[in-house]
DNA sequence: AAGGGTGTTGAAAG
DNA sequence: GCTTTCAACACCCT
């Protein structure tokens, strides 16, 4: 479930529920998850230790627990659920944090594709995979003049480049596709042949997808499970994600489905222009 | 019923 | 360097 409204989802879910409990145990199933560190030290630097709070970076999770902080990243599938203690391990279930007052806090992950990391808290941002991530894509830092920048560099889609965490943080695969759609660009398009205009309507509409996306909780699609934060709304608002055949909302033509840089991609052939033209 | 696809990312290969 | 492909893993759908 990771994009960025539905990392945010989490944090604002499991902040208030998380912040102040001390950890009494930590028990690791499988320990592919864990970055540079073992199960056994990982149990060992967290037992004891009370959490003051979440923080998120793009798709990251911060939990912060004193001058430690551990970094989360849920990848495809990754989900935190709150049960009792000594409740049955379910088959995906690969990590638990048991706090002192019985309740456990699981991270479930069907592929496993997860990742944790202990990080020193004032060293948060040089952890694995977050020192190199670009500004936030709902920040004010991701501005039209820096993403024509970036863009006039590639000849990659435009797709792919706003894919890509090293220049703007937060977007996945659907969030991306319902950008584009908004701000009327085919996501095949190079992204060298974009204007500054161009990039000004993608970074408007980036921001809009995304605050509304946060405002109702995320997308929750293939859930057959709806756990602890992940029951989005947005998905009735999807424009163009997962809706091959069906009509635009906007002027009826049919949505297709293609392929750019290897995932799958939706789009209005009206309502997107492909740039250059052919 | 094997093969392709999946809300991700980074390492390897070209 | 820059760009594309593949691998990590389990399950669902043709």
């Amino acid at each position: 479930m990771p994009e960025l409204p539905e990392v945010e989802t989490v944090r604002r879910t499991l902040d208030p529920w998380i912040r102040g409990r001390t950890i009494d145990d930590v028990r690791v199933f499988y320990d592919g998850l864990l970055r540079d560190i073992k199960p056994d030290a990982f149990q060992r630097r967290l037992t004891g230790r009370t959490c003051d709070g979440i923080g998120r970076y793009g798709k990251y999770l911060l939990f912060r627990f004193g001058d430690i902080t551990l970094i989360v990243h849920l990848r495809m599938e990754g989900k935190f659920y709150i049960k009792p203690g000594d409740d049955p391990k379910d088959k995906h279930e690969h990590v638990f944090f048991v706090f002192k007052d019985g309740m456990s806090l699981r991270y479930h992950d069907v592929r496993k594709f997860g990742t944790m990391e202990i990080v020193p808290r004032d060293r948060e941002m040089e952890g694995q995979g977050i020192k190199t991530l670009g500004p936030e894509a709902i920040r004010d830092d991701f501005t039209a003049a820096y993403l024509h920048e970036r863009l006039k560099k590639t000849s990659r889609a435009v797709k792919t480049v706003l894919l890509d965490q090293k220049i703007v943080a937060g977007l996945g695969n659907i969030y991306v596709d319902e950008t584009l759609y908004r701000a009327g660009i085919d996501p095949r398009s190079r992204a060298s042949s974009l204007n500054a205009r161009h990039a000004a309507r993608i970074v408007d509409a980036a921001k809009a997808v995304l605050d509304k996306a946060v405002a109702l909780g995320g997308t929750t699609i293939r859930s057959y499970t709806s756990s602890l934060g992940v029951t989005g709304r947005f998905q009735n608002d999807l424009m163009v994600h997962m809706r091959e055949g069906e009509p635009c909302k906007r002027c009826g033509e049919t949505i297709v489905k293609t392929k750019v840089g290897g995932r799958g991609t939706y789009l209005c052939p009206d309502c997107q222009d492909i740039i250059p033209k052919e």
